[in-house]
DNA sequence: ATCTTGACCTAAT
DNA sequence: CATTAGGCCAAGA
């Protein structure tokens, strides 16, 4: 692997890592990586991650719980709608209950 | 090769 | 409390 494309390797395979039902945030992966001040790097890497299935980018929000996201998505709305598939329940493009189902890889 | 933009975060003012 | 500035990596013009 090239080490310029590892980068994204590293992001996915973290992501990847995220339990069923729980949402992690940019910062976390980023700091998971090594590269604490990349996050935004992180959410461009989600941006490629489409293609592939094995990386659930709805389960990556920002800092405070919103899911800055879903504009992304196929829909309007697809992002929320994979959340509350998986029992998170979410009120105002804004995870409820962030702070319990927030997921550290870190702490893992 | 340079400049700008982007699913962000933290620290300083 | 709000605002600004800096930093990181990648892709497009």
């Amino acid at each position: 692997m090239d080490a310029k494309s590892d980068f994204f390797q590293r992001v996915y395979r973290v992501v990847r890592r995220i339990p069923y039902g729980r949402v992690t945030t940019y910062g976390a992966i980023a700091r998971a990586v090594g590269s604490p001040q990349s996050s935004r790097t992180v959410g461009y890497a989600m941006n490629a991650s489409h293609s592939l299935p094995d990386v659930p980018a709805h389960r990556v929000v920002n800092r405070s719980g919103v899911l800055t996201g879903k504009h992304h998505f196929a829909g309007s709305n697809t992002m929320q709608r994979l959340l509350e598939q998986e029992g998170v329940e979410v009120r105002e493009d804004r995870v409820v209950e962030f702070d319990q189902l927030l997921w550290l890889p870190d702490a893992n």
